[in-house]
DNA sequence: CTTTGCACCTGTTGGC
DNA sequence: TGCCAACAGGTGCAAA
C-alpha cells in the first residue's frame, strides 16, 4: 500500500505521538517480517526516549539516544498510535508501548515491512547507504536525472523506480508523472532530451508533493482507534485505468508490463 | 559492473 | 456458490 506520500504522512501523524515520549514495553508478536525483528529490541529500548523522527526514502527512522529503529511498510504495512486497550487484530505484529498509555502499532499482513535497529548513524546501515537522492530534496532534478540516464537502455519507468537513480518513486507515482510529463514509460531512458529530464523531475517533485498534501488533510484521523489512517483516495490520470478514456483526450488508456509491473499510458498524450 | 527476474507473504478479485 | 489463478501500491538479492 504505502508510497513514499502514505510513509511521509505516517511520519507526520507519527511524530507528534511519540517525540519525547520513554517506551516502556516492546512487544513482537511476529518476528518473521521480511527480516527477523532482532529479539534484543525489548532490552534496547525499555526506558528509552524517543528523541526523533526521518523518514529516509520509505524507510521510517525513530531515533533514541543509543541508535535508531528502522521501520518499512512495505506493500501492506501500516503504524497508527491506539490506546493501550485497542484489541488485537490479526497481522498486528509489532507494539511499541509509550509511558503514557498509549501504543505504536505494526499491523502488516503480507509481512514484506521490517523493523530493524542500528546503532549509530542510520545513514550507514548498508540498506540506507546506497540510496540515490531523494526526490524532493534539492539533489534531485532534471540535471540529475539527465546525467543518470545518459547511455541508459532501459525504460524510463524502470530507471526512475530504481532506487540508486532517485529514492521513493513507486509503480501508483512512476505512472502517474510519466503521464503528467507526456513521456511513454517504455521510451528507452537516454533517449530523453534534457528538457523533458526537466519535465519528468519536475512532475515526479509535484505529483508526490500533491499527494503528501491531500494525505494531510485527513491527518486529523490518524491517531484513532480503529479506521483507516489517512490513506487517502485521489483521482489518477492513468493508474489502474486500462481500457478506459484519457481523463484528458478520451484515447483508452493502454496496458503494457515492464520489469513485472503493470504500466499504464495514454498514446496520445505520451511520446 | 549492470541487468533481469525471483522471492518473501496474505488477501482480494475475476473468470469459469 | 466454489475453486483457482492472477494480481496487488516494495525492493533486496541471486543469477545471468
Amino acid at each position: 500500500m504505502p508510497e513514499l506520500p502514505e510513509v511521509e504522512t505516517t511520519l507526520r501523524g507519527l511524530a507528534p505521538a511519540l517525540i519525547g515520549k520513554t517506551v516502556r514495553e516492546v512487544h513482537i508478536r511476529q518476528p518473521k517480517l521480511r527480516w527477523p525483528v532482532p529479539p534484543e529490541l525489548p532490552a534496547l529500548l525499555n526506558g528509552q526516549i524517543i528523541r526523533r523522527l526521518h523518514r529516509r526514502a520509505k524507510y521510517l527512522l525513530i531515533e533514541f539516544d543509543r541508535g535508531t529503529l528502522i521501520l518499512h511498510l512495505g506493500m501492506s504495512g501500516n503504524l497508527r498510535i491506539v490506546s493501550a486497550a485497542t484489541p488485537l487484530k490479526k497481522h498486528d505484529h509489532f507494539d511499541l508501548l509509550l509511558d503514557n498509555g498509549t501504543t505504536m502499532r505494526l499491523h502488516d499482513p503480507r509481512r514484506f515491512g521490517a523493523v530493524l535497529w542500528h546503532t549509530g548513524d542510520a545513514a550507514t546501515h548498508p540498506l540506507l547507504a546506497a540510496l540515490g537522492p531523494e526526490p524532493l530534496g534539492d539533489e534531485f532534478d532534471g540535471t540529475t536525472l539527465y546525467r543518470a540516464t545518459r547511455n541508459k537502455t532501459a525504460a524510463i519507468k524502470l530507471v526512475i523506480m530504481d532506487q540508486r537513480i532517485v529514492v521513493g518513486v513507486g509503480n501508483i507515482y512512476a505512472n502517474e508523472a510519466l503521464f503528467r510529463a507526456g513521456i511513454r514509460p517504455q521510451l528507452p531512458a537516454g533517449k530523453l532530451s534534457r528538457p523533458r529530464c526537466t519535465a519528468l523531475a519536475g512532475e515526479i517533485r509535484a505529483t508526490l508533493t500533491a499527494a503528501i498534501a491531500k494525505g494531510g488533510s485527513t491527518l486529523r484521523d490518524y491517531v484513532s482507534s480503529d479506521g483507516s489512517p489517512g490513506y487517502f483516495q485521489q483521482e489518477y490520470w492513468v493508474y489502474g485505468r486500462a481500457g478506459e478514456a484519457c481523463r484528458r483526450c478520451g484515447e483508452s488508456v493502454r496496458l503494457l508490463r515492464l520489469g513485472q509491473r503493470a504500466s499504464f499510458y495514454c498514446p496520445h498524450c505520451q511520446h
